[in-house]
DNA sequence: ATAAATAAAGATAACTTTGTCTTTATTTAT
DNA sequence: ATAAATAAAGACAAAGTTATCTTTATTTAT
């Protein structure tokens, strides 16, 4: 569905929001060893994260790193999509129409339009945080390690 | 959410269902034409879809072009996403962990997973003929020119 | 038989995505 | 001030996708 830059942009944002905090700033080599991802391609995105601050923020130096402000937290997951610019795939026709609309619809739109929908509000009403949080449980995962037993 | 080549795979096969029959074959140039694609690259594309006559049938030489039989325009849609080997991203995780499972479940996987079953189902139901009978009802479209007024 | 029309196959080019490596800028601790 | 630790920026490389062009094989009509 996205694209590997976004899926690691997704992972790594979650596993900043669970393991950072201002005070506590998580390394890129932390990052990506936790998320399973390759370390200087999620540094560039991270780099896309923390533009403006939008989604990320970051430190330089000694004890820097990357965290999310309680706020960042509270964003939805779209936004990390948006970040990425990877939004407008929530939106596209699947038969690849340059407008997925009423007015001109494709065979699969009747369908597939309950289902976009449903895509949209999951990404909408998702919080950063709340993913964070269920990871925190230990319920779920967000790498391709065994799960260790207690 | 496809490849590029496998939007125009799915165009591409919808237009040959609802204009071919084994009497009256299609050409690659009134296809790609028809559905708004690169005519090489289409060409390329559906070459894929006739390895063994899998989903598109095709015939050489004058008068030759591209068909499906009754019984290819009966198979599910997602033949066409199997043909081009993309069928596996209905079945991948929104996060790219390498399974998406109950087993090892990422951190949108509870929910997303209910729209994933919707998407497969989807695919699985929907047959070729289906989407071409809808097309040509002339309420839906393949392409992106402007819908003439009768 | 020959020519014409078509798809199949293959080579290659342009572009995008993914990934790595090196250098620079910033911050902190000493 | 200096050194060390970190992210940011930039240059590059490798791989994948999209697209085009040329040649070949097949079929039909004359
Ligand atoms: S127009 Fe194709 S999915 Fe909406
Ligand atoms: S494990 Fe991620 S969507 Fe199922």
């Amino acid at each position: 569905m996205f694209s590997k830059a976004t899926e690691y942009a997704l992972r790594a944002t979650i596993y900043i929001a669970k393991q950072g905090t201002e005070e506590k700033k998580i390394s890129i080599e932390e990052i990506s060893k936790a998320i399973d991802s390759p370390q200087s391609f999620t540094a560039k995105i991270l780099q896309l994260l923390t533009r403006d601050n939008k989604v990320v923020s970051s430190v330089r130096g000694p004890n820097g790193g990357f965290f999310l402000t309680e706020k960042a937290k509270n964003l939805p997951v779209r936004a990390i999509l948006q970040a990425m610019e990877e939004d407008q795939l929530l939106e596209k026709c699947v038969l690849g129409l340059k407008l997925c609309s009423e007015l001109q619809p494709c065979p699969m739109h009747a369908q597939y339009k309950t289902i976009k929908q449903q895509l949209i509000k999951l990404f909408v009403t998702k919080t950063i945080r709340q993913l964070a949080d269920d990871t925190l449980e230990g319920a779920v995962f967000i790498n391709n390690k065994k799960p260790r037993k207690k």
